[in-house]
RNA sequence: GGUGGGGUAGCCAAGCGGUCAAAGGCAACAGACUGUAAAUCUGUCGACUCCGGUCUUCGAAGGUUCGAAUCCUUCCCCCACCA
């Protein structure tokens, strides 16, 4: 640590964020000779980001720390194409004012993990669109598309698993690697941006950057990506009941988010604390060494590190708060989604069938009724074993609300007004 | 444009006139075991239900039939080969 210009990559390696990097001793010789520009490409296909680019927002903020201007390059361009790689399908085409909407919500996110500014190592937020949406075609193509190949381009894994699995592949898409290429070169010129980061999907798109540089501008570029991250048992990571773990309080309450971390499987704790949060290294090490039900209490830092993190330390506070209630002591906390009835209603009886529908807790009468059966829904702590039950004001706690719970672990509050 | 193959529930995939709300697998949800874990075992997995049933699904629209996911016609989409 002692070279400060090379601690990214000895803090991105021993917290496991390297997977690949194209010639990694010149790298470290222009990280050590002072603030290195690098960018990730993010595109603009939601409102939010999920879980799924974390890996890359805490890869952006790492470079940040470690004392480098990162740049975030929205792909207000590239979205308009679509990335073919790792997709079995063309995803269907956004309008310009999806994609407008969708990076006004991504900015908001990158609020949070970065510092944004006009210093040295502040990072900037560009759109690629801002080049790609003029570009004329038949001078691109003489400039820039003599030097792809295309013989090179359909060996390339993300043309050729389409190719193999017989799905379609428009043209339209084909163009993807060359535009990303392009846009680090665009990127070098006018921010001096010399590295590009990203998945490890997108190893083929960056050292395509990396070579058209050398080519057109004669230019030294590097690419970083870092490891596709399952969980212990296989699965693509942030894929819960609900759906994607979004990264904003809007799509994902940060009590949901700060579960998600608290339920992450054993085998799981140490990586993912030393990607997701910024705990000392040494500090992880000994969480990890946990077992039994002791880790659960390195699962409990993990969620709210990252839940404060994404959401701010009181969020995260609050979560933690509630969890310890509703799991520790079987009550009720404030992070609790929380549903209103009418209170006349609720005086005539409203069946208990309803009720978690309006809880959002079941997705129709016939998963209630099945749930029922199937002796997993609670009221107050009760079960409820008559599929018919109705509940009024008498079944209100002390509280003045109705706790509905199915299974273990969703719960909700109705309240009467 | 021609020829052949195909479009079935969240995904993969059987079914090819009735016993089909549709096998099997994956995913998901719940229960048991635990530690809000994994693995395992069990159950559930279109909607509505007075639990007897009722209604809507097999690319779309028509038709044949007592009866269609299954047969016919037209259309849409995908794939392969040919042009």
């Amino acid at each position: 640590m002692s070279d400060a210009g090379s601690s990214f990559l000895a803090a991105a390696q021993e917290r496991g964020f390297i997977h690949q990097c194209t010639d990694r001793d010149a790298l470290a010789a222009k990280l050590a000779a002072g603030p290195v520009t690098a960018y990730i490409g993010f595109d603009c296909t939601a409102d939010s980001l999920h879980v799924g680019s974390l890996l890359q927002i805490m890869l952006l903020r790492l470079w940040q720390k470690t004392g480098n201007k990162p740049i975030v390059l929205m792909g207000g361009g590239t979205t308009k194409v679509g990335d073919p790689s790792g997709k079995d399908e063309s995803r269907k085409l956004l309008t310009d004012d999806d994609i407008a909407v969708n990076m006004a919500g991504i900015r908001r996110i990158f609020d949070k993990f970065l510092t944004f500014g006009d210093g040295k190592t502040d990072a900037v937020m560009t759109d690629n669109a801002l080049w790609l949406d003029k570009l004329a075609y038949i001078p691109f193509l003489r400039d820039f598309g003599r030097h792809f190949s295309v013989n090179q381009m359909l060996g390339r894994d993300s043309v050729k698993m389409r190719l193999e699995r017989e799905q379609p592949l428009s043209f339209l898409e084909f163009n993807y690697m060359i535009l990303q290429a392009y846009d680090f070169v665009e990127l070098a010129r006018r921010h001096d941006c010399i590295m590009q980061m990203g998945g490890s999907d997108q190893w083929g798109n960056i050292v395509g950057g990396v070579e058209l540089g050398r080519r057109v501008d004669d230019r030294a570029l590097f690419g970083v990506t870092s490891p596709l991250i399952t969980t212990a048992s296989g699965a693509k990571m942030g894929k819960t009941a609900a759906g994607a773990v979004w990264l904003n309080a809007e799509r994902l309450s940060a009590y949901d988010y700060w579960q998600f971390w608290r339920n992450t499987e054993d085998a799981d704790v140490g990586r993912f604390l030393r990607l997701f949060t910024e705990l000392p290294l040494a500090e992880i090490a000994q969480l990890e060494k946990l077992d039994g039900a002791g880790i659960n209490d390195a699962k409990a830092i993990l969620a709210n590190e990252a839940t404060a993190l994404c959401h701010g330390k009181e969020a995260a506070a609050a979560a933690a708060e509630t969890a310890r209630k509703v799991f520790a002591e079987g009550g009720i906390g404030e992070e609790l989604p929380v549903y209103a009835t009418e209170a006349t209603k609720l005086a005539d009886g409203i069946p208990v069938i309803d009720l978690l529908c309006l809880a959002q807790l079941v997705v129709s009468k016939s998963e209630a009724r099945r749930q029922i059966r199937q002796r997993s829904v609670r009221i107050n702590n009760q079960l409820v074993a008559d599929d018919k039950m109705t509940l009024t004001l008498i079944n209100l706690t002390s509280d003045g609300f109705i706790k509905l719970s199915v299974g273990k672990k969703s719960h909700a509050l109705i309240r009467p007004s």
